[in-house]
RNA sequence: GGGCGUGUAGCUCAGUUGGUUAGAGCAUCCGCUUGAUAAGCGGAAGGUCGACAGUUCGAGUCUGUCCACGCCCA
């Protein structure tokens, strides 16, 4: 008889699904495609009216400067699962990207690229020159947000130079003002020298800096006690502001012996601070003590000047470094500023805004504050009143935008009261409303919040929203009312802020307009501009509260873990002053991308290539799927490795679950699942089991997604895939696929289960594999319920069968033993593959024997013949107790077609190379 | 210096209310397969759960101290 070619009458798989990704070809395809038939529009269309009502992801603007760095991309594609997700779940989410777009960093570019013209260019020319540059940045970095298949409104982004926004900005602050929380005041703020302005608390960065250190007498006037005062300051720059020295209402101070230029002389200092002191100059023996009261009121001698100042008490004295007796300049100092209200002292200021002094410092005039440290110490030589003179570094503010030191520096500026209205109260309640995950980010804000000082909103530069005041003319006061709010207002929403640098006071007031104070009838603006924490502070209203699409509060706001401090902060402040209610309902943070070997933030160095800075760049090289895998494997909570080692190490994990997707496909080609789905209730138990492992990973999955545990989502499914499926489930139904009739029971079952698994994997994969789930849903066999995977709907799964689960978890050990056993086997060479051994096998554990007697053992451990025994024989299992296994090589002949071993081969005459069953199904 | 957080195999993660010899996957090594084939399967090796004390019959899990790292604040 001549030998038929049998395997042409199996069914293998077949799928044009390619198994070689080649994503930096597919994913532009499929992106051009969600464009070209307006995918976001289509889903937003489809999801209106939807039951489960709008949800709202309110997206933070990255600053438009700048290609998308890897750190904002993953910030998107966090965003973007978030989004696909609660759309699949049914809810209409439309996800409005925005960009910060005022602001130094940019001012800073358009006066370098005006170089020597910068000094004489007209604001609303160097203004034009900004807008320029932010809406360039603003087209690539759209450019690169679309390059990750982040879905959104990009033709129509929100952004902070619209008039619109603009006017929003004016609105907010009208309304903190009518509930009284503007107010005007010369302060003592942190202040950058560099580029002139004002810095909140948000734009410093400690850095550390060496300082002079030096150790001081202040000669007592007219005290017999003590001669001296002795004291530590780490500013000399400051002493020609000095008005006082502070000591602690409750500490006591010693009387000691010292030697300084002047000699032998008795000086007060902490107890607590000889010992350290000693180290630096002559201390001698402790004569006697004073506590802080005594001390109160006390005069000494100004270091540089011929005046007396007081002794004051102040609560933050400490005696953890210095004397204990602390120098105070409250035109240079927070703390300071504050004693000096209380004592009512002269707040000296003597330093002009580019951080020289000015004449009121005397001699010090025209000298730049940190380089008459010297001049300043020399004098104190000089004179005396030096005692040491050391160097000692410390962290020091600097700004975060030049990154050159801060001073403090008394100026008039605009503030918000935080405490005004019992505000302070009422955003720690608002805190307390809001859900932050992970939780502890709470604790966070809840300290912040605790401790800021009033919000300083004024600026004074060119690039950003002014601040809508006026000053009289004749009496030089402040004016804020309904009236000049009304005509600002008006102003912006013809010309945006633009109009405000166009247009004079006289011709944006009414003519009748008087000033309220004084009734003078010349006035000029503000010149100062608001801070743009204060801009984006402000976008609850200018988009959430204004967009048509979006909804206030938003349900979701999510950013990295600076902007505690930063937009989530400041975002609560402004909503709630404004209106009294948080602008979100839940936060959610994430840490920073760290290089994987040094720690450092990768925006400082780059970890191994350039390239991984740059999103874009990760894309054209490695595919936005594979990043965006790689982004939802990790627990972003904490800090994130990351480096070219990593990225790639998500290759491996990709390629399994798009395998997983072309074992699927592939043998799903002849399936039509309209025409031949097996009812549940007739599956074969094995299918059954999958789609209640597949029931449970859903459940999973869901509760993840939702809790934003989206690694353990990532986990959960790739598990899925390789342990359930893959090396169980995939690997024990090839046979039953391949040899099994094409349109037997058998076979259907499996497939019906294999349709089943398919239409929720792609699904529930889609949030993070957006374009190869997209390809995936290109190839699904039989009619599609949507056009795209991303307007499908999230799987729904009955609850998993608990009991079914037990029982193959038991059989699974079982197998895990067989496989050992077969491995042995396989070692001794007595066979290759498991098809080419029997199985006998008996556990004493009774639902197990049970389990083993009905189930279809043969196909599950992948063997021949399998003997449930009556009794143990063979070895006792080490892993598995109870359980006794004996393997041998099955003594049968090989059916050609199935490759196994098997009594029946040759018992039939037309095909004496087949076993039955396959005789059977090649007549079926 | 203060507050918050993190520390489980080379890498990414699980470890429920404390309870047998701490689990996956990837990577490694050794095999099998060649009918998912630039695929698939099996086996093995790999951890004193940051360190040290304490509570307990029993601690990766609870308590304390310390160390390292990160963020925020001084």
């Amino acid at each position: 008889m001549p030998t038929k070619n049998y395997k042409d009458t199996i069914n293998l798989p077949k799928t044009d699904f390619p198994q070689q990704a080649n994503l930096t070809k597919m994913e532009p395809r499929i992106r051009e495609r969600w464009e070209h038939e307006h995918l976001y529009e289509k889903i937003l269309a489809a999801r209106r009216g939807s039951p489960r009502g709008k949800w709202i992801l309110h997206d933070g603007p990255p600053y438009a400067n700048g290609d998308v760095h890897v750190g904002t991309g993953q910030n998107k594609v966090l965003k973007d699962v978030v989004v696909k997700f609660r759309t699949m779940q049914g809810c209409l989410v439309p996800f409005v990207p925005g960009w910060d777009c005022h602001g130094l960093p940019i001012e800073q570019k358009a006066l370098q690229q005006l170089g020597p013209k910068a000094k004489t260019a007209e604001k609303a020319e160097i203004r034009r020159l900004c807008e320029e540059f932010a809406r360039n940045y603003i087209d690539i970095q759209r450019r690169q947000f679309k390059s990750l298949g982040v879905l959104g409104d990009w033709e129509r982004p929100y952004l902070t130079l619209d008039p619109t926004y603009e006017l929003s900005i004016v609105e907010v602050f009208e309304e903190l003002w009518k509930r009284g929380h503007v107010y005007r005041r010369r302060k003592s703020i942190r202040w950058c020298p560099f580029d002139r302005t004002a810095l909140a608390e948000a734009e410093l960065e400690y850095k550390a800096l060496p300082s002079p250190s030096i150790y001081l007498a202040f000669e007592l006037v007219g005290r017999s006690e003590a001669q001296d005062l002795l004291v530590w300051t780490t500013t000399p720059w400051t002493l020609p502001a000095d008005v006082a020295v502070a000591a602690h209402p409750q500490l006591e101070d010693a009387i000691v012996d010292y030697e300084g230029a002047r000699g032998k002389r008795r000086g007060v200092i902490a107890p607590q601070r000889i010992e350290e002191c000693r180290k630096l100059f002559a201390i001698g023996e402790t004569v006697g003590t004073i506590t802080g009261k005594e001390l109160e009121g006390w005069k000494y001698k100004h270091p540089l000047f011929d005046h007396e100042c007081p002794v004051v008490l102040a609560n933050y004295v400490t005696v953890s470094d210095g004397t204990g007796l602390v120098h105070t300049a409250p035109g240079h100092g927070a703390e300071d500023y504050e004693t000096g209200l209380k004592y009512n002292l002269p707040i000296l200021s003597p330093v002009d805004e580019s951080g020289h002094f000015t004449k009121e410092a005397v001699r010090y005039a025209g000298l730049q504050v940190f380089e008459a440290d010297r001049m300043i110490i020399g004098d104190l030589r000089a004179s005396g009143v030096l005692i040491k003179d050391a160097e000692f570094t410390h962290d020091y503010p600097c700004c975060w935008r030049c990154k050159k030191p801060v001073i403090f520096r008394a100026t008039e500026q605009w503030f918000i009261a935080v405490d005004h209205a019992d505000g302070r109260r009422r955003a720690l309640e608002a805190v307390g409303r809001t859900r932050w995950v992970p939780a502890w980010g709470e604790k966070r804000i809840r300290s912040m919040l605790e401790e800021r000082p009033d919000w300083c909103v004024s600026r004074q530069r060119t690039w950003g929203v002014p601040i809508p005041a006026f000053y009289c003319g004749a009496c030089n006061k402040e004016i804020l009312n309904e009236t000049t709010f009304g005509a600002v207002k008006a102003l912006f929403a013809v010309g945006g802020a633009n109009a405000w640098f166009t247009t004079s006071a006289k011709e944006i007031l009414p003519q009748s307009f008087r000033c309220p104070h004084c009734g003078g009838a010349e006035f000029r603006k503000e010149e100062d501009i608001f801070d743009v924490w204060f801009e984006s502070g402000s976008s609850h209203r200018a988009v959430c509260m204004k967009h048509p699409d979006l909804n206030f509060p938003a349900d979701l706001y999510l950013e990295g873990t600076d902007q505690h401090r930063g937009w989530f902060q400041l975002s609560l402040l402004a909503s709630l002053l404004s209106n009294g209610q948080a602008p979100f309902k839940t936060v959610v943070t994430h840490g920073f991308l760290v290089d994987a070997r040094t720690k450092d933030k990768i925006s400082k160095s780059a970890p191994g290539e350039k390239w991984l800075l740059r999103a874009d760049e990760i894309v054209n090289r490695i595919g936005a799927d594979l990043l965006r895998l790689w982004i939802c494997s990790i627990d972003f909570t904490d800090d994130i490795p990351f480096s070219k080692e990593i990225l790639e190490g998500m290759a491996d994990p990709y390629k399994k679950i798009r395998n997983t997707f072309r074992y699927l496909l592939g043998n799903l080609h002849d399936f039509d699942p309209s025409r031949d789905r097996v009812r549940a209730d007739e599956l074969l138990e094995l299918d059954r089991w999958a789609l209640e492992k597949l029931s449970s990973v859903v459940a999973d999955v869901t509760k993840h997604f939702e809790n934003y545990e989206f690694s353990r989502t990532f986990h959960r499914l790739h598990d899925f895939c390789v342990v359930d499926m893959s090396s169980v489930y995939f690997d024990v139904l090839k046979d039953r696929l391949y040899t099994y009739a094409a349109g037997s029971r058998e076979r259907r079952s499996a497939q019906t289960a294999l349709h089943e698994i398919l239409m929720t994997l792609v699904k529930a994969l889609a949030p993070i594999l957006a374009h190869t789930c997209e390809e995936v849903w290109e190839h699904l066999p039989g009619s599609k319920e949507a056009g795209s995977v991303h307007l499908a709907l999230w799987p729904a799964r009955p609850i998993p069968d608990a009991a079914l689960l037990a029982k193959f978890e038991k059989l699974l050990r079982a197998r895990d033993e067989v496989n050992r056993r077969l491995e042995r086997l396989r070692a001794a060479g007595e066979i290759g593959k498991s098809l080419e051994a029997q199985v006998e096998i008996h556990a004493q554990d009774a639902d197990l024997q049970a389990a083993l007697l009905s189930a279809n053992l043969e196909e599950l451990f992948i063997v021949s013949q399998v003997i449930v025994m009556p009794a143990p024989i063979g070895e006792e299992s080490e892993a598995f107790k109870g359980l006794h296994v004996r393997v041998k090589k099955s003594p049968h002949a090989k059916c050609e077609r199935c490759w196994a071993l098997r009594p029946t081969v040759g018992r039939n005459a037309e095909h004496p190379t087949l076993c039955a069953r396959c005789a059977a199904a090649i007549n079926a």
